[in-house]
DNA sequence: AAGATACTGGAACGGTTATTCTAATTAGCC
DNA sequence: GGCTAATTAGAATAACCGTTCCAGTATCTT
């Protein structure tokens, strides 16, 4: 048996999401990968297939993350209002004190699509579905708690809240006050009174 | 005196505009503007300078045609809440039935943002100001004549409803269903009684 | 008609792109 | 040590990038 240890394949694909997600598709190249990665061209090849590839899984990397990320937060929360507004704070401040003011993977990649890329479009529409869930799941526990009225319709306010992540993902890229979008936040969270 | 005739420097910027707002500035080639545009090479570094230059005119031409277009609808409108819905409705619409799905260029362009592009980070911020200040105008004569209770508070709803604006124009990209999206809208409103 | 300028097509530039490939080196197992 | 495969550095490729340039053509004014 010949040479058995490699890169690790889950540290390089980390790396490679930060780059993707800080600059996009297009403006990252595959020589800004290989500087960047620290590993050779070939053995992205090799290991990737290539530059679309390695896009797709870092960014599939990314989503799992993020769902699996927000699903264990909701889980370790007992109130919801104060779950939710946590979660908002989290999401502005992860961007705005990020140097590189990344923003949202999803958000990025969604704005950089391009007439065509079908593939693409389902994954980002599959993924709005899942995070109107674990949202919609939130809100009905509130519901069941007592904590939150049954009067209200929370399926249109889980998908007021995605829509508004979505908004916020995008103005924490540019505004450099957290608490200004605090105020956003605590002014949609007054729909759960 | 010679020939003085010269194609139409703001239809080919406004044909400009649409290939930036579509496709991004990095996915956006000088062949692909070339071929867009009908114009030479020659004639679109004599007449705008280069790719860059072209990108940062058709973006001054977008957000002005924008915050004008709000502004004077804004002035058509007597009631404020079915002014508001109207216009996310507007937004909504505009994006869902345009078959590119380009969204908002200026989310687009925020998103697309890299560190060190201050001018434009300026510009966006700027942008933000005046969108936040249309809107808080509109709320205030709402306030005055009597149809938005004083106790509201128009300036964090102003930024939100800006914010959500922004998300708005992101999932409007991939969400087909405007009855949907109309929900979130009609929940926001909630906010303005 | 003559002169001046707008605009064209297309070549040329040096640099970068994504991808493939080769040769050399390294690290593990027998 | 010797075999084998992982990984490297970097050259090669062909296409494309943004930009400059120029000769030719079209269109205007006098």
């Amino acid at each position: 048996m010949p040479r058995v240890k490699l890169f690790d394949k889950n540290e390089v694909l980390n790396k490679a999401t930060e780059l993707f997600w800080k600059k996009g598709y297009h403006a990252t190249s595959i020589q800004d990968l290989v500087s960047f990665l620290g590993i050779n061209r070939g053995s992205l090849y090799d290991t990737y297939g290539g530059k679309k590839e390695l896009f797709d899984k870092a960014f599939q990397l990314y989503r799992t993350n993020n769902s699996n990320g927000v699903t264990s937060f909701f889980e370790r929360q007992n109130e919801v209002k104060k779950g939710f507004r946590k979660l908002f704070e989290m999401g502005i401040n992860e961007t705005i004190t990020d140097i590189d003011h990344k923003g949202c993977f999803v958000v990025n990649t969604t704005t950089e699509l391009i007439p065509g890329e079908e593939e693409m479009l389902k994954i980002i529409q599959d993924n709005k579905k899942v995070f109107e869930g674990i949202f919609y799941a939130f809100l009905l526990k509130g519901q069941q708690n007592g904590e939150i009225p049954k009067s209200k319709n929370i399926k249109n306010i889980s998908s007021l809240f995605y829509t508004f992540y979505n908004g916020l993902k995008v103005v924490a890229k540019v505004e450099t006050n957290p608490k200004k979008l605090m105020k956003s936040v605590d002014e949609i969270l007054i729909l759960l009174d």
